[in-house]
DNA sequence: ATTCATACATCGTTATACGATGTATAAACT
DNA sequence: AGTTTATACATCGTATAACGATGTATGAAT
């Protein structure tokens, strides 16, 4: 594909890094931004989120911190390492490129 | 996803629609034209292309037709059945408002 | 006391992208 | 004449990923 095959299945690292470039966040959090900045339309699955954040964790792009929040309860909060900005970025440039082309093959597909 | 599963996949069946809706096109010169208009960044492989275009008929999307060139090569076109077309705006459509979340969560992420 | 939301995690199934490989023909080059 | 290259179809096996199902545990709400 030339691009990275990584890419389409990579819509999900590259939401994952993106908003943890924002602030750090907990699986379960990530789960609910999203849900909430797409009104509901986008709901990772845990079965898909943990997977991904381990992941993304082994490539070294995620540091990860045991916080105990107010109420005493464990949550693990994920962070980018200055690897997983750099991955950030790539990962959007790519998205964009990505979207780019097949916005350019449909939109010349009916000119 | 709340999406259809098969839309990042189906990115590839999206512009096999949308290629196909502009007229009938045989195999190789779909990875041709796929080829030209991205400027040489979207190849797709025949791997995965002849599968795809077997299941889109399969799908019933799909019928075909051999026809012989002015060379008196076999060439087997591929054009949309009316289900064919109702398949290729719903996918078109599905891309958009997929993207358009992916950018929502994107550009809210640094704001 | 019980249900619900939060919060982590793993496993098995299903599907798919694609590299590798194979066949065949015509054109172009040497 | 012989060889390579482009065209043109196709299948198979491997690797991987999304996610449904499932499991555990805690605090809050009913």
């Amino acid at each position: 594909m030339g691009f990275d095959r990584e890419l389409l299945k990579g819509s999900i690292a590259l939401l994952i890094l993106k908003l943890l470039s924002e602030r750090d966040m907990y699986g379960y959090e990530i789960i609910q931004e999203s849900l909430r900045r797409s009104h509901d339309a986008f709901e990772f699955k845990e079965g898909t989120l943990y997977p991904a954040l381990h992941q993304l964790h082994k490539r070294g792009y995620l540091r990860t911190e045991w916080r105990t929040g107010g109420n005493g309860k464990q949550r693990k909060y994920y962070g980018l390492t200055p690897a997983g900005r750099k991955a950030a970025r790539r990962s959007e440039q790519e998205w964009f490129s990505f979207t780019g082309v097949v916005n350019a093959i449909l939109s010349k597909a009916h000119s």
